[in-house]
DNA sequence: CTGAACTTTCAAAAATAATTGAAACTTTTA
DNA sequence: TAAAAGTTTCAATTATTTTTGAAAGTTCAG
């Protein structure tokens, strides 16, 4: 495959697996093009390159910056901002982890918890708190693996795997 | 809180989490009232629990039971079908990482081996190739984990935090 | 200050995804 | 075999999410 054609694809790719994962698929395709671009890119350029408007990508941009894995970098001489992304893939990973366990699984256990302190006693009512207590109780020992697993620094992908094994 | 309003928060956060992650919100609503019914429902009684239409609960039905989580049943002497969910929240957990596994993570790591084999000799395409090839590294190892994780019968979750605090 | 260069905001428009509902289809009963 | 009971399909509609683009905002150089 030709280089140029290889970056469409990842870039179209990044942004499919995006939105079937709760993710703007814009947002994918800009990190995925900052993730591959040596250099930090402005706003012009992001434009331009995946066929977006200012408002878009500014808001877009924000995001990621506010996901933590995409930087503003100043250039000398240089008005305008440039973006560049976090280029360590464990760094990446271990961030987005983070974020959705705090943006989305940490309020989640929050309410599964609330619910399943119901107060009647019928049979009812004891099946209800059974099943939304299992839930709790799982989702937060997932959690709690999660926060474990990207805990580690170094290799933490290959360390997990290693624990597996034995 | 009282069990009414209790079942309701659970049916409408469990929804939310759905579309957060990409699964369509009904789809996880119905789901959800499975779940904390100890009866199988017939189609009436969750198109009037959540207040959707024939086809809607239809379609939706048939997706969960094509993830696996959802089962048909047939009870003496009634002529329609009842639905009832997996109950066991680790079976739950592992039927729905198998599948998103192999419905979107396996098909983007053949997509990531494809495009970092792109045959420019360029120092652009050199810097295209080390990142692809990480991310394909890296995913390909979280979903062997994954596979690994989830292979493992009765209590994974707890063997797993177990083998990760050693 | 003033205005040029650049970024952000947000209401309106467009694109996408979910939902409805009625017709077609299937299965069962009489 | 007819029709009743139930389910599925899918074109049209509705709801939701994303995107646009122009106005407002900000920063900086002269």
């Amino acid at each position: 495959m030709k280089l140029d054609e290889a970056k469409k694809k990842f870039i179209q790719t990044w942004g499919a697996l995006g939105s079937q994962w709760g993710i703007n698929k814009t947002m994918a395709q800009i990190h995925a093009l900052l993730l591959i671009s040596e250099e930090a890119l402005s706003m012009e350029d992001i434009m331009e390159e995946l066929h977006i408007s200012r408002g878009n990508a500014s808001m877009n941009l924000r995001s990621l910056i506010d996901w933590g894995i995409v930087f503003k970098e100043f250039k000398a001489g240089e008005r305008r901002e440039f973006f560049s992304s976090e280029k360590s893939i464990e760094e990446l990973a271990r961030k987005i982890a983070k974020e959705r366990s705090r943006r989305e699984i940490k309020p989640a256990i929050r309410v599964l918890k609330e619910v399943s302190d119901v107060e009647d006693q019928s049979g009812d009512a004891e099946q209800f708190k059974k099943t939304t207590s299992e839930l709790y109780d799982f989702i937060l020992r997932a959690d709690n693996m999660l926060d474990k697993i990207t805990e580690q620094k170094g290799n933490w992908i290959t360390k997990t795997i290693y624990k597996l094994m034995t």
